[in-house]
DNA sequence: TTTTAACCGAGACGGTACGTCACGTCTTGTG
DNA sequence: CACAAGACGTGACGTACCGTCTCGGTTAAAA
């Protein structure tokens, strides 16, 4: 009797459950929000039981953090490549690519997407675990993208060195999450052009004379 | 019969309520968190009915913006004059200026006040009233902190213009509120020295050689 | 200064409010019924303040017993004269005034005023004080009626004395608040040849031969 | 399948519950009448929740007619005879039958059950159902007793027939009801005898040259 | 094979908080 | 004083979710 013999005597979990779960979850948070979404109301939708979801997640928060998780890795996994399927396209110019990072982004968040991404950072503020994991979720990309586009200013010689980056990694996103949860202004290309501008050009050290667009 | 004349048939509210229901609820957001609040421990703690709390509060949110907002304004008037009851020290440079700032309110959030405004912070990106009303009631502070600041530096000769203030104003911000809200790294010394020397600085155009501290 | 000038200073009570709210109450009663009859809805309707309306009766039994004497004061009132303005015809025969005393009672119950009625007495069961002052309002009409059903028989030789008119005085209500409160089937023709056949004659001493109708 | 097996997906209602809320129901009754009861007070005392007197009883009046059935079945069931528990001695003449009926009915108003009696009586007025469920529950009794009595008489030959038992059998209880409802006279012999010997012996056609007692 | 132990759906369970309603009292300003 | 208006403390209402717990009935590995 080996280690791997031990557990589980009685019936496996049904994966599928797990599958099902989730994507009811997610169809309940786009509904109605990470606040007004019920236990019941994603075992109802799921056809599963309660007890079902509380043998897998010990709660709301948890399930969701997996729901979005869940979503992004199937998103990710729309081609059997391991880059992104929505490439980072090479715009020509430094503060090109900056722009179009941020539009990309907004242009997710106006997707179905997009809202269960406002309702998972809506709720992450409340839950510091959720907090947690959509950090270690998300980090790794933010990085590599900021990290490509630095890479890509260093070789047209728009840069001289990344050392602004990791400081740039960290501003960007706060600027953004303030626009999307605690600012009422709009996320639009006027906000876009500031935060490119006047705050990531200049942390990056791109000194430029070509002003703005 | 004048405008003042024509409000309020019957029995006018009594404002004493208010201050209590208020009161009530900052004891108890200090006790127990945002989440953890309820109306009725808020009425009872007040020796007030559900009903009276109702009557002037649609809700949760709503009352705990205004019980924050009453605790400010409450601080605020402590002296009779205009000032800020806790005078922004100068300290003889720019960058003295912002770490002393960005200090002071750690240590603001260490004190019993602390609490309260985590937990209001917390309950923001929920409901775009109160972070409306939290955005109204703290911006002002912001920007006269952030310009007095600029300005010192000017005089000083620090800083040649105050281009960059208002970047600046709303970068701070909102490094701290992710800090605060969205990481579980701490916020400390060496993340004040961070955002002072390598976001603070270079956005205010301080392209300083005196480096760090 | 007079003894009648002793009493009261300040202002006297209007009372035309007497009158308003008493008509309120009828009109509530009659459309949501003695149980959810409120006391603000009652204030509202006669444009008056519950303090108007507590002032002068304690409670809801009792506003609703003096709108249930009140609507009968005033009907009886419709004429000057002391005689009911429904008159009990003269049918010719004992049981053919009987049939007709309990026609004319259902009559009356599908009247608006019926309906008034009918709240009250549902009321009365539970109201010790409502009962006792349904019954002195009643009382008197009930027995002068039926002592001239009596009177009349006697006269025409159908009875030869009025000695079973108080028992059967006593009965006929009884059957007919049964059927009214505690019973769910109908208060039809069937029912008033029941009661007066098998009951009312009976008790009066009518051994009839001619039998029914 | 067969039909036994068709019912009940998930957890069966605890059967238990209803006893102990039933219970708990009687108790409430009996300590604070109808109109006090509330299902709160009633869902404590059964150490349960609201949510499961609610998921079992639409309301108040619903749960006490159960509550009052219970109780009557459970006093019928004390022994297993179908026997009621208190027979109904013969007394050797009709009227004296009568009277020991009435005076029984008496003594039980005056017991623990009484006031749960009185209590239910006086709600019935007000509720249609709970009205009907009362007469469901009580008719047979009424109807059985009646019967026997008149049986008995007939075998003795105080009476010819059986033919005004259904009438009588109508009466009575109407008689009572409004004595204990409706009127502020007590329910004495006095009372006893006049129901008896001005209404129940006349009916029953027992044209008595003994006379009153 | 036969256990046997965990799974599954359904849904009951004790709780807690919700937001509403009506009560009877009170506190204003205006006759 | 009375009066209209309406705020007040009280307390019950019926609902909604919480997270846990039975049920009867699979489902696979272990015996």
């Amino acid at each position: 009797m080996n280690l791997a013999a031990v557990r589980s005597a009685g019936r496996p979990r049904d994966e599928a459950r797990d599958a099902a779960i989730l994507d009811a979850t997610l169809d309940v948070l786009g509904e109605v929000g990470y606040d007004r979404l019920t236990i019941d109301a994603v075992a109802a939708k799921a056809k599963a039981s309660k007890a079902t979801v509380y043998r897998r997640w010990p709660g709301k928060p948890q399930l969701v953090v997996d729901a979005f998780l869940a979503m992004k890795a199937r998103s990710h996994s729309d081609d059997g490549s391991g880059t992104p399927q929505v490439p980072w396209p090479d715009t020509g110019t430094l503060r090109g690519d900056l722009v179009a990072g941020c539009r990309n982004f907004i242009a997710k968040l106006d997707s179905d997407e997009g809202k269960l991404i406002l309702a998972v950072m809506t709720a992450q503020a409340r839950d510091p675990e959720l907090a947690a994991a959509m950090r270690s979720a998300t980090s790794e990309d933010k990085r590599k993208y900021c990290r490509m586009v630095a890479e890509r200013a260093i070789e047209r010689g728009e840069l001289s060195s990344a050392a602004g980056v990791d400081t740039f990694t960290e501003v960007l996103p706060a600027m953004m999450f303030n626009r999307l949860l605690l600012s009422d202004e709009p996320f639009d290309d006027a906000f876009i052009n500031h935060v490119v501008d006047d705050i990531a050009l200049p942390l990056l050290g791109h000194h430029a004379k070509a002003g703005a667009g």
